[in-house]
DNA sequence: AGACTGAGTTCGAAATCCGAACTCAGTAGT
DNA sequence: ACTACTGAGTTCGGATTTCGAACTCAGTCT
């Protein structure tokens, strides 16, 4: 379907499991806590059958897991995986953003570092520089960025 | 549309912007050097009608910029804004989710640090207690994660 | 004149999305 | 036993979005 060479296949596939308008808003409520689907459906105004099959999708690409939590009338609920709970930089990149360049800016701490409840920075580390620095210094390789 | 109280209003809309399969993979095209219309259009597969609507989107949100190139034929190109620009850390935290949990895993070394060369690390950094940590230490607010 | 370039537009067919109403198993109340 | 309720879905028809392929339009090249 493109001719993108080598690099790059990875973030495609990624992008086709999470780059839709509803997966990212489903990894974020379930960073907040949020497990069962009434409340997914609730929380997101998400239509029913697309929260299914979108729920479906992301189980099968290893961001949730389904699991039991009742018995008599057998009932499941979505948790976050450790894949899952791994892009929480890529949300926060993200929340960062909107914060920043969105006009309806409502900040209000939506992550913190669990440690000390610090709301949260991101920055770039430079391994052999030892620095952090932010996105003005990243570019891509192979690519001689002029005006 | 939804009942999210006042929180995370911001990314909503965010992602009602950048929330599709292609404009993610159209920024990461523009930090790559892309910046004609047929180029967008081989390099991703877009269909050019999509590529229209969610390139004209993304001027219209400030991330792209439409500019005239060349008068004769007057001919136009899309260049990153800063704005756009500033969606690297997302894009990056994207790439290095994808490496780490895809498959796929085709690690090229997508973006490096501009000054030395060096592929990117990603961390947060905790203000109060000048750490860098990675997403485990993560965590939404009002939210008493158990098991 | 005829072919080519680059940025789009137009078209009809196919896939997705939506809200609203329904299912199905079990529980609680009367 | 009858009714109402809960929670996780499924089914429905209609609206929206996506697609590939072909077309436009201005100007250039040979």
């Amino acid at each position: 379907m493109n001719q993108q060479g080598q690099s790059g296949a990875a973030i495609e596939e990624t992008l086709r499991v999470v780059g839709d308008r509803w997966s990212i808003l489903l990894v974020r409520a379930g960073l907040r806590g949020i497990r069962r689907f009434d409340d997914f459906c609730d929380d997101l105004g998400i239509a029913r059958p697309v929260l299914t099959e979108r729920l479906r999708r992301l189980v099968k690409f290893g961001i949730f897991e389904r699991v039991k939590y009742q018995d008599k009338p057998v009932r499941y609920e979505y948790r976050l995986t450790e894949a899952g709970l791994a892009l929480s930089p890529a949300l926060v990149a993200l929340v960062r953003w909107s914060e920043e360049y969105s006009q309806e800016a409502t900040s209000e701490t939506t992550l913190v570092h669990a440690p000390c409840g610090t709301e949260l920075e991101q920055a770039f580390w430079c391994r052999s520089c030892q620095t952090t620095f932010g996105p003005q210094a990243v570019k891509g390789v192979g690519v001689n960025g002029e005006s």
